[in-house]
DNA sequence: TGCGTATATAGGCATATGATTATATGATAG
DNA sequence: CTATCATATAATCATATGCCTATATACGCA
């Protein structure tokens, strides 16, 4: 019963720790519009590659987000099949739209394209 | 224009950050339900007396809670006023109610009541 | 096969966090 | 005014976090 609305308070408080990284909370503000590769992460948030994927992995490992790998990119997305993915769902959808980053990152030609 | 759902990122992080502790999330939740004095927390967290003061001064600092005075006491409260109360409510929205809590400090005979 | 590119992991370091104990503050009751 | 009780702050410490550089892995392609 109430099987939508319902978070332990261990499970919550564990993953607002992880949204409450501004990179990271905008990487998932961001997967939401596109999914991205590591390669074009490191060029929004200026960062190195290491320093990315370690954020990635965050996510990755209580499954947040998914990868795929495309030719020579693995791009990541967010996995809404994830129990909690309502919550965070509502969570982002508080947040200001970040397509802007990849605007700019076409606007440089970084923007990765496969296929 | 979007006034009621844009928070920014550095400011959104920070505050899921500040959730993102067990015990200051649930305090928060609990003080949806019921007002508490910081001795009721110190039994409820079976934390020092500093410790609970030093999570209350974080959540006090960005003002997501307030405190009043009554007698002996200063009580806790959510500031429902703060700018980004919508958005606090919708996570703690997601939480279980943590009212069994108070239910059992008042088993114990340490609820505090004034007046 | 072997090279280059994309990503992941390891190790190290500076800073942040959350707890504790000791002490200070501040209101109330006598 | 003083003693007491509730709370706040300070100092300290162990652990967690987030970044970097160096290195490993893994796939794609000549």
């Amino acid at each position: 019963m109430n099987k939508t609305v319902t978070t332990d308070m261990q499970r919550a408080s564990q993953l607002l720790k992880l949204l409450g990284d501004q990179t990271r909370l905008t990487m998932m503000k961001l997967l939401q519009s596109h999914d991205c590769c590591v390669c074009e992460f490191v060029e929004i948030f200026k960062m190195s590659q290491p320093a990315i994927s370690q954020h990635l992995r965050k996510l990755r490992d209580i499954e947040l987000v998914k990868e795929t790998r495309k030719g020579k990119w693995i791009f990541y997305s967010i996995n809404e099949d994830h129990e909690d993915y309502p919550f965070i769902q509502g969570i982002l959808g508080h947040l200001p739209g970040q397509e802007g980053l990849v605007t700019e990152l076409e606007a440089q030609g970084l923007r990765i394209c496969c296929e």
